[in-house]
DNA sequence: CTTTCTGCAAACGATTTGCAGCAGC
DNA sequence: GCTGCTGCAAATCGTTTGCAGAAAG
């Protein structure tokens, strides 16, 4: 795990009266490991040896502190990322035939007209807009090739 | 209910096999009513006499018949709306504290860029796009009031 | 040492499903 | 009339929680 994440935790962790422990640190260079938000099953995969209920506590611990973001596709799982500002902001290609969730760049283009969007709806709506989601849904290559 | 509402609703009905009940057209006339995605307590305290088992197989029903849509907010809560072809294009703004989701119309600056980053991840990804999601979420005007 | 985390197993709650009777067409 | 919808109650399954022992600080 770099260095700098490995810190950002620690402090993020201690700062919300959390303990650094060997499962968190391993949860974080899960996420911080794959390109997209992972499953449950999928990172219980990555490390067997973990109980599923300390996996829930202890993402839930993560994302009080601000290290890990929970966000939804389109089936029942949950998905788990690591917090934008510990990596870069971008957006998700979701499958809707098989649930895959990826991760895209945020072309700038689109990110400029987020924030003017975001600015005039705040204003007329007094609706305080702390982040945004933009969502891509179709469907993958994969699913795409297989008919 | 608008009649041309009415008539696309029972077309698409019939195009998917499904018949045309009153609980049905009750749901698409909720749905109808209101300005945002609608929760299951919610629905059924418009219908109090609907089983919650019937609503949820008729919300499928319909959302196979492509006249209802699923999404998803930050709470535990599927919320439903008629699709969009029915109504009009629109995003959501998400209260993270309440899970409040409320409509906003789409700034057609902001489609045109959506809609050109849509073309140039589908050329670079190999992903098949059908729809977008815009969410913006923060804290509502009611809930940022309270506290 | 004290407080918090961990694993296990049991509980929870939104959503789904089996079944017998009723309604669309 | 046949087929598929309806309500009821029970099942399902991702997620949460209680508890006794281990580990962080």
């Amino acid at each position: 795990m770099l260095t700098d994440l490995r810190a950002a935790v620690i402090q993020r962790l201690h700062g919300a009266n959390q303990r650094v422990t060997r499962n968190r640190e391993a949860l974080v260079e899960i996420l911080s490991d794959a390109s997209r938000p992972m499953t449950l099953p999928e990172i219980l995969k990555e490390r067997p040896a973990l109980a599923q209920s300390s996996a829930y506590r202890n993402l839930l611990a993560l994302e009080q502190a601000n290290v890990v973001r929970r966000v939804g596709g389109v089936d029942e799982f949950a998905r788990f990322e690591l917090a934008e500002d510990l990596t870069e902001h971008h957006h998700h290609l979701i499958c809707d035939r098989c649930g895959a969730v990826e991760d895209v760049d945020a072309p700038p283009g689109l990110e400029n007209a987020v924030d003017k969007a975001v600015e005039e709806i705040e204003a007329s709506h007094g609706f305080l807009v702390r982040h945004h989601r933009v969502d891509l849904v179709g469907t993958c290559a994969r699913c795409a090739s297989i008919k």
